[in-house]
DNA sequence: GTCTATACCCAGATAGAC
DNA sequence: GTCTATCTGGGTATAGAC
């Protein structure tokens, strides 16, 4: 893998974010890395190759965020405030772009695009892990619906955040998410 | 207006949502209506003037939907249900293209369309009507709150539901959200 | 591996006949 | 009001020189 694609991949992840996956072009991600649009196919051959790049690395990076947040917290329920703080840490962006992998599975879904499936695989990725620390917690009947609902409150939150371009939203539901979590689990448990 | 001219809304408001703003050509809407791409310039100049004639179409729709809402059900909490009714009822649609306006906000966000708070005033329709029925509950001071709690979690529930193509989710979560609504308002209050 | 040049298509938009 | 014909720009994609 040349230092040049994985420069191109980095492009296109960010573009895609921020200008979303159709409004992006070749010349748009070959103007920022500094290459000519030619040059372009000799890295990648079709829009779609881009797109799978891009879901790769968005994977690789979600799995370092969240081996991340294991090895900083040390309780199920310390890891579960790392994930909610992401929100509060990513407002800005979040502001203005929404969720990264809300915002991209639901422009796919509408380009009746191949890569959905692939895309709400980062879903599943924080779905699998968010499960693990409700498992952890003692709700084994229950951590994949507990994770789908804690995910599902974060994608709300992004999107309207989003439209009304309000970080304090953000900032209010947040705390409402984790008092949300205080009453699930009985406090004895979360030590 | 012409009959030709709200056939040609009709369309590219059912279009937008299905296939997003962006994805729908002149073309596709022409074709549909049975126009040559031509004679479509005599109805609209530009393809923002469609866009604001279909956001001015859905702000009516709305109109009428909640109207309609609060003739059917009598009591505030019987109105949220309907809201939290519409989810279900509109179940296979939002399972594959999401919420209409949550997502058209999402898309124009991205695109920095200027049209982006005229597409978020949809929301501020639902926000309004919502908070009017917690105000009347007895929540005077956090009716704002509660109504973009709400909204917030019908779009986590719709994003969700989209990226992995899953009715039962939202059959699930919307019985939550009825638990919730229980919870918050004591027995006593709800007739 | 990188470039220029170019083919090709489809989009939005216009002109003018009917 | 509707049509055909056309312009222009941008997009994806290819060929071939360096």
């Amino acid at each position: 893998m040349s230092d040049t694609r994985s420069q191109i991949v980095e492009v296109a992840d960010k573009l895609f974010y921020e200008r979303g996956y159709e409004h992006t072009s070749f010349a748009d991600i070959a103007a920022v890395v500094g290459l000519s649009r030619g040059n372009f196919y000799y890295h990648f051959k079709t829009k779609d190759d881009i797109l799978d790049a891009v879901i790769q690395l968005r994977e690789r990076k979600t799995e370092v965020l969240l081996d991340g947040w294991a090895e900083q917290a040390h309780t199920p329920m310390e890891r579960l405030d790392q994930f909610i703080g992401m929100m509060v840490m990513n407002g800005p962006q979040i502001r203005r772009y929404g969720c990264p992998v809300g915002t991209l599975c639901t422009e796919l879904a509408k380009l009746e695009h191949p890569a959905l499936p692939r895309a709400s695989m980062l879903f599943t990725l924080f779905r699998q892990w968010l499960a693990d620390q409700f498992t952890q917690l003692g709700f084994g009947d229950r951590a994949d619906v507990l994770a789908m609902h804690l995910l599902a409150r974060s994608q709300g939150i992004a999107t309207m955040a989003n439209a009304f371009d309000d970080e304090q939203f953000i900032r209010h539901e947040t705390e409402q998410l984790q008092a949300w979590l205080r009453t699930l689990v009985p406090t004895a448990l979360t030590n």
